[in-house]
DNA sequence: ACTAACTTGCACACACCTGTGCAAGTTAGT
DNA sequence: ACTAACTTGCACAGGTGTGTGCAAGTTAGT
């Protein structure tokens, strides 16, 4: 089995390179069912059962490090995400989760079930805090909706956000009509008419003509 | 066991109240988790987890007959909806499905996994036509957004109906707020702004000064 | 080409869930 | 109060999953 430990004779390549195909097949197997089976992730990898054991001592652990590397993928694409303009922050925020679907349907799927809930709200945070304090802009300058709780319209633009990433895997669109709607609904959510939105969206498209890596 | 056929002394009282008391731990337990083992649904129930095999052949058969009386339920709230105005009409939709909450979380909550996805589809039938039918109108009406498929804007009316069932729950609104939201949010994502939506919710319900039984 | 690192396959113990059979108990109806 | 209806508790078979140990195989690095 892998070890972490000092060796005479260290790491081989081929351990991380294995460690990452794990990783990566957990990531495409527990999107679709969270309550997958660690042999379905085995065979998803190409490896066996037992040599996933070789690399992480439990399920939860296995988890645990999916979620970790979410989080930080997802902090990293808001790191660089601020406007003045609180409809224009949102919405950016909604492009920067567009360009982080694979991880963020992860995290929203393990959010269900299980003890992993605040490891995963800890991962979270970021996303949460971002949209809570574009949503508490917006109602301040008077653009979003101002009958219910900041707090609510926050946790329903979330909400909103990851629906709009499962329809937009279901229902085929490109890249570009995907981010404009991730984009688009939430500020719809946040209380904004369509039109509106749309008018923001392209504010944003126009002035960032060529830019931003997908995932 | 009790038995559904024919008997010299026919079926007793107490096992009618007991099936009940099954159907509707079973909608408890499994609008938390879906997957929650029958053992949790007796015990819930306040019986022997033998006893349920004694109402049901299966754990799907259970389960089948938690999907048909939500679906029963849900069509019939939904049948005395009509309005001209495809605003009204998605919003009366939405109200109505807050007052089926309970029945609308466990069949969203199950439609999720397992083999019942076909069931439950045909349960939600009447709720997706209306939806539906709504959207297009409220588009060819000019009031709607445009901007991608009717289908797409359905399924998020859907799903962002679900979110606010649950947001209402947690955050502990009123029967009256929740309704409110529920019916204002729909139409937000339909395309509104929130300020219209208000403004239709309003109308609604100055309309109907008194009514409405909840679940 | 030699050795340590890594993988595999099989075996196992343990846990949890479903579904069934059966004897013994309790409860509803007449 | 008597009997059938119903519940209970236990035991069992069969399924699936996790986590571990170990011998035998393959592969990477020196």
């Amino acid at each position: 089995m892998p070890d972490t430990l000092n060796h005479p004779r260290a790491l081989r390549k081929d351990a991380l390179e294995n460690r990452e195909a794990i990783l990566a097949a957990a990531a495409l197997v527990f999107r679709r069912d969270p309550e997958s089976s660690l042999d379905a992730v085995a065979t998803e990898a190409g490896l066996s059962r037992r040599a996933i054991y070789g690399h992480f001592a439990s399920r939860d652990e296995l988890l645990a490090e999916l979620l970790v590397r979410g989080g930080a993928r997802i902090s990293a694409a808001l790191a660089d995400v601020h406007d003045p303009d609180p409809r224009v922050h949102l919405a950016l925020v909604g492009a920067a989760m567009w360009g982080e679907v694979q991880q963020v349907r992860v995290l929203a799927q393990l959010a269900v079930h299980g003890p992993l809930e605040k490891t995963i709200a800890e991962a979270l945070v970021p996303v949460r805090s971002s949209v809570r304090q574009a949503v508490r802009g917006g109602v301040a300058g008077g653009w979003f909706r101002s009958d219910i709780a900041a707090e609510s319209v926050a946790r329903l633009v979330e909400d909103a956000a990851i629906a709009v990433l499962d329809e937009a895997v279901r229902a085929d669109l490109t890249e570009a009509e995907a981010r404009r709607l991730v984009m688009s609904v939430g500020l719809s959510v946040a209380g904004l008419s369509w039109q509106d939105a749309a008018h923001v969206v392209d504010g944003i498209e126009s002035s960032t003509v060529t830019e931003g890596p997908h995932a």
